[in-house]
DNA sequence: GCCTGG
DNA sequence: CGGCCTCAGGC
DNA sequence: GCCG
């Protein structure tokens, strides 16, 4: 029983750590009470503990690579470079200071068995291994992958023995700006024998400390973007550029129209103050700036743009305070921007942005720097080339993956790339942001439009399977505003009978999955058929008002299952693999045998009938002209708009703008939506002149 | 109740 | 100075 | 950041 280790017979001595530098323990992966235990035991020692890492020279952890431990030391604020075993410390406290790191490794590799599982090199990334496999099993399988664990070296075979002047590795400066991380093995080890043994055979990492690495120094941004989006709102947004404005009310230069402009006339002055471009002159402002009008659902906002090169410098103003959190930025930049979509022509004086709704002296000071700086706004060159707006846009752009989150990502993990988020936080992810990862680059791909119409019809087809031929379509989205690619494809389903198109979502996802169209379901919702079955009566004819049903939708991931060299199905067997005949030729084509077909969001919404003008009208426009139809239909007409349908907001009764039952006779779903604005008091617009961005 | 997407 | 589009689903 |  009491066996002896023998380490512990030599050393009469008590076990003494104190020569030690300081000493941080990783809570990673290491349980509270092996951690207790430990610390226990380091005091018990003389070791010298820190809570602080950036005293640290020895950090342990229960990790096995580098980036892992750099990615630790960095989550701690510390951020570290590798300190390599070719760059030859100064010896530490060595006489026979030649032998360098190189040397004593070979010697370990020799002397001992346990090189090759010391480290193990176990630096393959999960990540490179998700490609391969095939079909839901993919997010399982890389998770798992990610659990595989080091076997700690096998060291009660072969007790080491060294001189306490070779404990530390020989690399490095020596001091608090190096640091090494090792293993808990080593302490286990040292705790096991009563006696120091050296740290090169646990190291995982050296490292040496540097300054945090990117960035305009603390600059605003970065600031910014580091507040939690739960803290109170982003505070301290004022541009250099904004001048004090202190004069009275000045009259416009060559146009003395809406009332409005006149408050922003004063400033005008200041604007313009060094600005001296052109002539006073511009253009007879548009209708639609001389009324001032507000709403984006109210103008025509083209494909081509006049000022599309100012805009898409804002837009990356926008997308900072995106990322930033600053939501209320995007929303003011999104009315800015609209505004400027709107208007015919290239802004040549900044006057003429004062006229514009949503824009003020802010945003035409921007327009003058951006004159007078090459086509350049400083602000959002910065924000583009600031390498934390870098990493934030990167996660963000994962499906499933918001501001708030990407900032997590970011600030709180220390994550930079997708292979970290693979490598060390796969199992934390939700099941779409998974999915999201999978498939990133695929989801950035646009999608041209004759797959669109090959990807519609597939739709439509199994929508007539499953119901009849009285199903009609519409292509939605980016689609039908013209857009020559897609992010994705949003198709509104229909039928004029009502009771065909409950529960048709279902129907359709399942028919689709049973020939392989859809490899993920992101998001199925189903209120529109739980309400709609709890207050339609069977057969029809419930009194008009009950019928506010909200969409059903699904928010598929779409892969067409056809592909070159596909292994052709008998009939008999169409889904499982039983044959053997096939199983050779699977088991014969499994390298080549992939579909490699881009993988497509596709999101498929059902409307009734009743309502199909405002489904086609809300997924049609672009994020502005949606939320301006929303405000438009809330601050005019006393109403709330959903693409579901509108009610009015005092009374909660539905607002019947396509009639009981929707268009009826020759009429069609872009009729139903011309009633809707009709009846909003709009002038319909084709979907290609609703391109607000 | 926060986060996300549309 | 307060408000800024709206909703369902997942966690 | 702009509006009421």
């Amino acid at each position: 029983m009491a066996l002896e280790p023998d380490a512990a017979r030599e050393s009469g001595v008590k076990l003494d750590l104190s020569v030690l530098p300081p000493i941080f323990l990783l809570p990673t992966h290491i349980d509270i009470e092996t951690r207790h235990e430990l610390e226990e035991k380091l005091m018990e020692a003389g070791a010298l503990l820190t809570y602080n890492i950036s005293e640290a020279q020895i950090v342990v952890g229960n990790i096995s690579t580098k980036r892992r431990a750099a990615l630790e030391l960095r989550m701690r604020k510390r951020w570290t470079e590798e300190v390599l075993d070719s760059s030859t410390g100064r010896k530490r406290g060595r006489e026979d200071g030649d032998e360098d790191q190189q040397a004593s490794n070979k010697r370990l590799r020799h002397e001992s068995g346990f090189v090759k599982t010391k480290v193990n090199r176990n630096t393959e990334h999960t990540a490179d291994s998700g490609n391969e496999s095939t079909e839901s099993e993919d997010e399982q399988s890389t998770s798992k992958s990610l659990a595989r664990e080091v076997q700690p070296p096998d060291t009660s075979a072969e007790p080491i023995h060294l001189h306490e002047a070779n404990i530390l590795p020989s690399i490095g400066e020596p001091g608090m700006e190096t640091v090494h991380v090792v293993k808990v093995s080593w302490l286990e080890t040292v705790f096991e024998h009563e006696k120091l043994v050296p740290l090169r055979y646990y190291l995982i990492y050296s490292g040496r400390t540097i300054e945090r690495p990117f960035g305009a120094p603390t600059s605003t941004i970065i600031e910014r973007a580091k507040d939690d989006a739960s803290a109170s709102a982003p505070r301290g947004r004022h541009s250099q550029y904004v001048p004090a404005l202190t004069h009275g009310p000045r009259r416009l230069g060559a146009h003395q129209h809406a009332h409005h402009t006149q408050s922003k006339a004063k400033l005008l002055q200041q604007t313009t103050s060094d600005y001296e471009g052109s002539g006073d002159e511009f253009p007879e402002p548009p209708e639609w700036v001389k009324r001032d009008i507000k709403y984006a659902c109210q103008r025509s906002t083209p494909t081509d743009q006049a000022n599309a090169d100012f805009i898409a410098e804002l837009k990356k103003i926008k997308l900072a305070r995106l990322l930033t959190g600053d939501e209320i930025g995007v929303r003011a930049y999104s009315t800015s921007i609209a505004a400027l979509a709107a208007y015919p022509y290239k802004v040549g004086n900044p006057k003429e942005i004062l006229q514009l709704p949503g824009c003020d002296v802010k945003i035409a000071n921007l327009w003058i720097e951006w004159r007078n700086n090459d086509g350049k706004i400083g602000a959002a060159e910065e924000a583009e080339e600031d390498e934390t707006m870098q990493v934030l846009k990167r996660f963000y752009d994962i499906w499933g993956v918001g501001a708030t989150t990407a900032r997590e990502f970011y600030f709180d993990k220390g994550w930079r790339d997708l292979d970290d988020i693979v490598e060390f936080g796969w199992k934390g992810l939700t099941r779409v942001q998974q999915i999201g990862v999978k498939y990133y680059e695929e989801f950035q791909k646009g999608i041209p439009r004759a797959e669109v119409e090959s990807i519609a019809a597939v739709i439509k087809d199994h929508a007539i399977r499953v119901r009849d031929t009285g199903i009609e379509v519409l292509v939605v989205g980016g689609y039908r505003r013209g857009k020559q690619e897609s992010g994705d494809v949003d198709i509104v389903v229909s039928h004029r009978e009502l009771g065909k198109t409950a529960n048709l979502v279902t129907d359709i996802v399942a028919s689709l999955e049973t020939e392989d169209w859809i490899t993920h379901t992101l998001l199925l919702s189903l209120t529109g058929t739980h309400r709609g079955q709890a207050t339609l009566p069977f057969k029809g004819a419930g009194p008009a008002g009950h019928g506010f049903d909200t969409l059903d939708k699904a928010l598929v991931v779409w892969q067409d299952p056809n592909w070159p060299g596909k292994p052709k199905l008998s009939k008999a067997s169409s889904r499982s693999s039983s044959s053997t005949g096939e199983q050779e030729q699977s088991k014969k084509k499994k390298q080549q045998a992939k579909n490699s077909n881009i993988h497509r969001r596709v999101d498929i919404i059902i409307s009734p009938w009743r309502t199909v003008g405002c489904a086609v009208m809300g997924w049609s426009g672009g994020t502005t002209f949606q939320r301006d139809v929303r405000r438009y239909a809330k601050n005019v007409k006393g109403w709330k708009f959903d693409s579901s349908g509108v009610r009015d907001r005092r009374t909660g009764l539905a607002v019947d703008l396509e009639g009981p039952e929707g268009v009826h006779g020759g009429l069609g779903m872009v009729d139903a939506e011309k009633k809707v604005f009709e009846g909003m008091g709009l002038v319909w617009r084709d979907p290609s002149e609703r391109c607000t961005h």
